[in-house]
DNA sequence: CAGAATTTGGAATGTTCATTCTATTTTCAA
DNA sequence: TTGAAAATAGAATGAACATTCCAAATTCTG
């Protein structure tokens, strides 16, 4: 009785610890399981949302078995019971919506190791590794409706007010360069010379306005979008929620998720989306 | 017992179906809930993920609420509980695993090839795809040494000067930003009020300089570089040629390859190498 | 400013669930 | 055919969980 938990099924193999692996591993012992379990492998095949997000019971029933049965199986492939297994079909459903999850657990694994070395390649890893997953959920949220929507906003616009301070004036920055290379009339509201007020003055229903702001947000830009908006200027909102404080008020909003804090942000994501406008308002052929 | 569940809050509506509509009520409904109710808004929108596979505890703890909270909220968007809200989330994660962004991606360089004209949404792809390469070949050319010879040479310094004109404006902009959220004293040159000449008048062999800087080089850049160099102020370079105008006299040149010219490029690899810079030189504990 | 209504925190409750245990059946070897 | 070993079913157990409840605090309202 000692030795079956000490030596057990369990304690014979390590778990695989991604999807496909699992798979692989299912796919393969699958010949020399007993029988209830083979019946346990090919329904785990085929239905791995179903095991991702059904109790043990339910799971049981639908493969026809004991809910022991389930367990046993679990065991069989080295983990501890049937939630061990289940966080792996997890992880697959997780992958699959959202990157930047999956990216987000591999950084904190690389974390631990810089942690301990403070090693500045690893940080640089980092960093990559967030600005592929930035961009990844970018391609993945963004519309040709959204895209078409904008440059609608953009391409009849007199002048492009661009609004963006703090950690995100570098995106309005670049915008506001791409766009005047293009021969568009731009104006830049950083509030340089004093009045951020001033510079916005003249904007009028014939304008358009594209303003940039994550959390935390800029108190100048919360205070000048409402006042531009309500001018009947049209704008357009990037963002990191729907409850931003431009979000509301916006003609269109371009909504970035998981955005990191200020400091660590590398701004990939949002450089990229400005930068598909201009040249997308350019092709559209103003 | 019976007109509780009768006209209790659960009955006052009934909850949206799918994730988006449920998404747009939080969204819509966000101003005019209570303070607690308006925390767990704000998590369930920005992490979605969390909400479909943790348990109210977790939830609970991450938002910084407590469970019953988390329960209020569900019931007040017409579910009778959380475990029914939390179906709805469920949802979003199962219809996101079929589509990747690689197909997606696959599917965008087909239409680029095809024509490149008019589709914004190709146009995105296209900049997410070279953001990606460039991000990648970024990784695969720093080295451990470079990053650490930069972070002593940044470590030392007093003040540390930016240097970076025109298309490579918003990277110095950005480590700017970061460096001064880090406690670091930072000049950004940036020419305004006339005198770029007059903002680096003061640096020395006690301070550092970065400057970054891509074809075709602006003007201003090429003539003070050397300027600053002369006077022994220690400088790093990032650039893209080691024939760039700023490499000559550098004590250290990150080389980014590949930089598409000034209108088309995306910024993200220099701007991942500036931020890991910055950071690393912290955790450097200067 | 007083009273009512709402909101909130935190513990208590009762349910659901995964896991374990044991008796029984099945399989295999001699 | 008989004994031993493995596999299985189903109930028992104990832990994890969502939900409910109530007192305290806060916010509205007259």
């Amino acid at each position: 009785m000692i030795h079956e938990s000490a030596a057990g099924p369990a304690a014979t193999i390590q778990p695989p610890g991604d999807y496909e692996a699992l798979r692989a591993a299912i796919a393969q012992r699958h010949g020399a399981l007993p029988g209830r379990l083979q019946q346990v492998a090919e329904f785990t095949l085929d239905h791995p949302t179903d095991v991702a997000l059904a109790t043990v019971a339910e799971v049981a029933q639908r493969t026809g078995v004991q809910p022991s049965a389930i367990v046993r199986f679990a065991r069989a492939f080295g983990f501890n019971g049937f939630t061990e297994m289940q966080q792996v079909f997890r992880s697959r459903l997780v992958a699959g919506v959202a990157p930047s999850y999956k990216a987000r657990l591999a950084r904190m694994k690389r974390d631990e190791a810089s942690i301990l070395g403070r090693r500045p390649l690893a940080v640089l890893g980092r960093f990559v590794a967030d600005a592929h997953s930035a961009l990844d959920s970018l391609l993945q949220s963004a519309t040709e409706q959204d895209l078409e929507a904008a440059i609608a906003i953009l391409a009849p616009a007199r002048d492009i007010y661009l609004l963006g301070l703090g950690g995100s004036y570098p995106v309005a920055a670049h915008l506001a360069y791409v766009l005047r290379k293009l021969g568009r009339r731009v104006v830049l509201l950083d509030g340089i010379g004093g009045g951020i007020g001033e510079q916005s003055h003249a904007a009028t229903a014939q304008d358009a306005l594209v303003a940039i702001s994550f959390r935390s947000y800029y108190p100048d830009t919360v205070r000048l979008f409402p006042e531009l908006v309500a001018r009947g200027v049209p704008a357009i909102a990037i963002t990191d929620s729907l409850l931003s404080p431009i979000a509301t008020g916006a003609r269109l909003v371009f909504e970035l998720q998981d955005m990191p804090e200020a400091a660590m942000r590398t701004l990939a994501a949002p450089l990229c989306l400005v930068q598909a406008l201009a040249i997308g308002l350019d092709l559209a052929g103003d």
